[in-house]
DNA sequence: TGGGAAATAT
DNA sequence: GATATTTCCC
């Protein structure tokens, strides 16, 4: 066997041509499976950390009760088998247990699947390592494990979630409360706090799943004084404060007081850490403004680039410079955006929310143009597409799709998707669940929003985090499994036939099967992040790009 | 002021 | 030629 195609014609991964002796390549794929061992177990100890702090916080107190009154129930079945039947999943729905909770047990139970896997592979290994069978004269001709050791393809979870797309704080407004909305930040245990610190909410102990969190309406006695742009609605000018120092200080939250025009409802405050940022100015056209000080701080990166053109005079003429809409920028943007809703999204309110400085609201405005006109673009590409998703049928347990995503296809159709969301847990389980295996009774959707803005912030924002578990998970898989076959091309050369070796190559097939069903996870996974993405951020704005003429 | 669309700049 | 921004109009 040996003679024939020697290293090379092995296909698969051979990533690098290397000539690590069989040793090394031997523990180079021991480390890998350790590694990937490891990172199994790296996932499943943030899923469990993160489920426990959940039923620690009661939110789901009721679920390991009920858990194991089922598993018990179905004792009968494997204990994995079980976990993968989708009809216990559904069953657990019922019961009210929020989508995002189930699915992260799910992929809990995933994780440990792999962990299990990967864990017998790696004794086979080890089996293989002692067998005598393995000569050495024969290894060191191939050396087909090379690649493994720079396969640090598993990243953290940290990473993965900062990348993700963050959902959108959206900003529905629960019609009847008066919780404030600001920008979040997710915490590791189950309380989100305002970048400023300041505690937005935290899982409550109420049972019902519709309102499991409580939000923390700001502390009101802060805001009163925080005064800044004061209440927002009077701020007319863009000139805002242009003392920077208070920045960093400012208080986020600033709540304008009561809205401003549309009675009722908002209390749309705070944008996001409005530190005054630092833009270039332009020298506007022929009106300019106050008088001369713009300042023009450039602050290292974040801020963008008025890209001058005329260096010539600037304060005089009509000298505009461009205004560049950096990622940051946009990301403001966004925030500002979401924070009202997009249908209230006016260029004065997010001006205001962005708090940005030398912006102004005509940069908003068109900028606001800009952004609706995609919204529409991508909702109608989507409603195009739409029914694509649910192809792979065999992962029916793996519920991974977003939320937000396909929720409530209808409340979109007034245009700005996205941001309307506004449901709770079980209507997005419903949806997602829906569209997988068809029927499930449609719950109501929008009944209450009450509080539950914080809730579907959490509930998009757990969702996230599954999503980069998925992600993961995936990537762990495709590792391992990349490894069981490069294993097998092994095994024909070690002339063996001991039952790990046949244990090794049940494994492998049952890698490879795996392979084809994640890969196809993976697929729809990323074809729903694309198209999230399309409505959440389309595109950055010239951002990157640019360049050339 | 805000929305929308034409005009420009990149 | 396609986009991103700015202007112009209502």
């Amino acid at each position: 066997m040996e003679s024939n195609t020697s290293g090379e014609s092995l296909p698969i991964c051979i990533r690098n041509s290397c000539d690590n002796s069989n040793t090394e390549d031997e523990t180079l794929l021991s480390k890998s499976v350790d590694s990937n061992i490891a990172d199994a177990a790296f996932l499943e100890d943030n899923l469990e950390k993160n489920l426990c702090t959940n039923s620690k916080n009661g939110r789901f107190a009721e679920f390991s009760a009920f858990q194991s009154d089922v598993s018990t129930v179905r004792e009968d079945k494997q204990g994995e088998q079980m976990t993968m039947d989708s009809e216990y999943w559904k069953e657990l729905q019922q019961f009210g247990f929020p989508s995002s909770f189930l699915a992260d047990t799910q992929y809990l139970q995933l994780c440990r699947h792999v962990i299990a896997e990967s864990g017998s592979i790696q004794n086979t290994l080890e089996n293989l390592e002692s067998s005598e069978k393995i000569d050495n004269t024969e290894k060191s001709e191939r050396s087909q494990f090379p690649f493994f050791s720079d396969l640090h393809l598993i990243p953290t979870l940290r990473p993965l979630r900062e990348s993700a797309i963050l959902p959108p704080p959206s900003a529905q407004r629960p019609s009847s409360q008066s919780l404030e909305y600001v920008d979040y930040e997710f915490s590791k245990n189950n309380t989100f706090f305002a970048n400023d610190g300041h505690p937005l909410w935290e899982y409550s102990e109420s049972e019902s799943s519709s309102t499991p969190l409580k939000a923390f309406p700001f502390a009101t006695s802060s805001h009163s004084s925080v005064k800044d742009n004061e209440t927002f609605p009077g701020f007319g000018n863009e000139d805002k404060q242009f003392t920077t120092g208070s920045l960093e200080e400012k208080r986020r939250h600033r709540s304008l007081s009561v809205n401003d025009r549309t009675s009722a409802e908002q209390l749309t405050p705070v944008g996001p850490r409005i530190p005054v940022e630092d833009i270039l100015l332009q020298s506007h056209r022929k009106s300019d403004h106050i008088g001369s000080n713009f300042t023009q701080r450039i602050d290292d990166g974040l801020y963008n680039h008025y890209t001058e053109k005329s260096s010539s005079v600037d304060g005089c003429k009509a000298i505009k410079k461009r205004l560049v809409w950096t990622p940051e920028l946009h990301d403001r943007f966004l925030k500002a955006v979401n924070a009202v809703g997009v249908n209230n999204a006016v260029p004065k309110t997010i001006l205001y929310l962005m708090n940005v400085e030398g912006l102004t609201s005509e940069h908003v405005k068109s900028h606001l143009q800009k952004y609706r006109n995609n919204l529409k673009k991508a909702a109608t590409k989507r409603q195009r597409e739409a029914g694509q998703f649910h192809s792979s049928a065999s992962l029916n347990e793996v519920p991974f799709q977003n939320l937000y995503c396909n929720s409530r296809e209808n409340a979109l159709s007034e245009r700005y998707p996205q941001v309307e969301v506004s449901t709770d847990d079980r209507v997005l389980y419903d949806n997602s669940l829906r569209s997988y295996t068809d029927q499930i009774p449609d719950s109501t959707v929008s009944g209450d929003e009450t509080g539950s803005n914080a809730m579907v912030d959490n509930v998009m924002e757990l969702d996230l985090q599954i999503q980069s578990i998925v992600h993961l998970l995936v990537t762990a898989r495709h590792r391992v499994a990349e490894l069981s076959m490069s294993l097998e091309q092994w095994l024909p050369h070690c002339s063996s036939s001991n039952d790990w070796v046949r244990a090794l190559k049940e494994h492998t097939s049952l890698f490879q099967q795996n392979e084809m069903q994640l890969l196809q996870i993976q697929r729809d996974f990323e074809k729903q992040q694309r198209e999230l993405k399309n409505l959440e951020k389309w595109s950055l704005p010239g951002v990157v790009e640019q360049g050339n003429s």
